[in-house]
RNA sequence: GCCCCGAUGGUGUAGUGGCCUAUCAUGCAGCCCUGUCGAGGCUGCGACCCGGGUUCAAAUCCCGGUCGGGGCGCCA
């Protein structure tokens, strides 16, 4: 449950139920107004115990008939799981419940004695998701019912610490001077070749949603913003069904001038290092939430290991070479497919670099030396990728800032330098080198809750089959 | 785009041609008891995805559809 000691009374509640879990000594005795969902209503008789929830703790409400509007008590007693009350009442020690035989005595607890109350909103039954029912419902049903599946403790947790792994990447990204940039996610055109854009139509002219902010945070190192990142939403119209991939995804994105692939994978394994070490310091209780039902699905738990840095890197001409070793069949300017990650993960099972791959598998706009080729004498690019084990997190790579080169790779790659001016002309008046990186945030979610499938850590996620909710 | 698999009450499941008037858990409704606390006890409610076919007989076998899942490709 979330630290909510600074929160300020609103015009519904006095106090959060955090606040009297965390400071019932000091207010026994007083009265406090809470509000919450009701997730158990125990006592059919003339008392009932309810147990409420807000999104910092769990209190029990104690109620009585003889102290408070019998109507009112009823309405309470009966009320379905989940629908949301308010109750006024005093804080008090809670009983100790009946303990086993040999078992420790449990802290005290507080409870509020209810005299008045008011049910919000009544529940509808029966829930579609149950919220702390002891059945393991479908991915499937759980995202048409987002709204109650976030209820749940560990859902609840794991979007909590969506926000730190966001927050903290943003703070590190600050403290090494990038800035926050927004780019334009409708485009007249597409901004790396491959991947299928979605077309739409912006008034009378055709347009796309954006697949990748990449063009455009270059064009704002150009102009002299020298480190910048930016947190949004791209784009891609592709057919996949894995765990791992959606339409609509959260990217990470950095770009800085006077900087080359070995710099900014400085920049990510120092950030991912900083988001791990925070995790670690102030969020465990979040991942002990998530053990918890981890647990009870007899899952193992996932543990938060801070990175050792650096993180290895593989160049792309050892990963083949370890393929090869490891009876992959793979020949160099083969792409590294997931199968023959599996075999790079078995030595490698944390986080790796993969850099320097053949340029002619790479986009347009990364940067090449012709000095540097492969084992086979194919050149070489200053792209990189990171990965997790298997599954790939980050692409990146220094950016060529040559224009005559950028224009011949456009057309080597059979795209028209005509539709690229928008972009190519940043470079025409003096081009600091630089590189960047995208990461997908869901992915490095993945890793650090354990979850086995993006849809997970994504609110309302937009996959193949996916548009509502 | 390719390959494989699945669909049973609100939810999660058992079921392998007749033993199914379909199992269990959870839920929901009601009653009893109770400062309960994973509460307990009793009673009840609620389901075989859709359309064809095979068969004396289909939840079960076959075909088509719909929806879902897994893997691959591609990517973050």
């Amino acid at each position: 449950m979330r630290d909510s000691s600074g929160w300020e009374p609103t015009a519904f509640r006095t106090h959060t139920i955090g606040q009297v879990v965390d400071n019932g000594s000091d207010l026994l005795g007083s009265e406090v107004t809470l509000c919450g969902y009701a997730e158990t209503i125990r006592g059919r008789g003339a008392i009932a115990f309810v147990m409420m929830r807000d999104g910092t703790g769990h209190i029990q409400a104690f109620l009585k008939k003889d102290n408070m509007d019998e109507e009112t008590f009823t309405e309470i007693q009966s009320a379905a799981r989940e629908s949301t009350i308010q109750i006024i009442g005093v804080v008090a020690q809670k009983r100790p419940p009946k303990v086993a035989e040999g078992e420790p005595t449990p802290l005290p607890e507080y409870e509020i004695q209810v005299e008045k109350a008011n049910v919000l909103s009544m529940a509808g039954t029966p829930l579609p998701v149950g919220i702390i029912d002891d059945v393991n419902v479908g991915l499937d049903i759980r995202l048409d019912n987002r709204h109650l599946d976030l209820r749940r403790a560990h859902v609840n947790a794991m979007f909590q610490l969506r926000s730190k792994v966001l927050q903290y990447g943003r703070e590190h990204l600050i403290s090494e001077g990038f800035q926050e940039i927004n780019s334009p996610k409708i485009i007249a055109s597409a901004s790396e070749g491959g991947t299928n854009l979605f077309p739409m139509m912006y008034f009378d002219t055709p347009a796309f949603l954006s697949q990748s902010p990449q063009l455009y945070k270059q064009l704002a190192v150009l102009g002299g913003l020298e480190r910048v990142f930016e947190i949004g939403p791209a784009f891609r119209a592709e057919k996949h069904d894995t765990y791992r991939h959606l339409n609509e995804f959260i990217s990470f994105d950095i770009e800085g001038a006077w900087m080359n692939d070995d710099d900014v994978m400085g920049v990510q394994e120092r950030m991912i290092h900083y988001i791990w070490s925070k995790v670690a310091e102030n969020d465990l209780n979040l991942i002990d939430v998530v053990n918890e039902y981890k647990i009870s699905q007899g899952k193992d738990p996932v543990v938060v290991e801070v990175p050792q840095l650096p993180f290895p890197r593989i160049s792309y001409c050892e990963a083949i070479k370890i393929v090869q070793n490891g009876g992959g069949e793979i020949d160099w300017g083969d792409d590294i497919e997931s199968h023959h990650c599996d075999l790079i993960a078995e030595n490698h099972p944390g986080f790796h670099f993969l850099p320097r791959w053949p340029m002619a598998m790479k986009p347009f706009y990364i940067f090449h030396d012709e000095n540097e080729k492969g084992v086979t004498g194919g050149q070489l690019s200053r792209g990189f990728d990171l990965n997790y084990g298997r599954d790939e997190m980050t692409s990146g790579g220094q950016r060529e800032h040559r224009v005559d080169v950028l224009n011949q790779n456009l057309r080597d790659m059979e795209l028209d330098p005509a539709d690229f001016t928008f972009y190519t002309d940043g470079f025409r008046y003096g081009a600091p080198p630089h590189a960047g990186w995208g990461l997908g945030v869901a992915r490095l979610l993945m890793v650090l809750t354990g979850a086995g499938n993006v849809r997970e850590v994504v609110l309302f996620p937009r996959d193949r089959s996916r548009v509502t909710p």
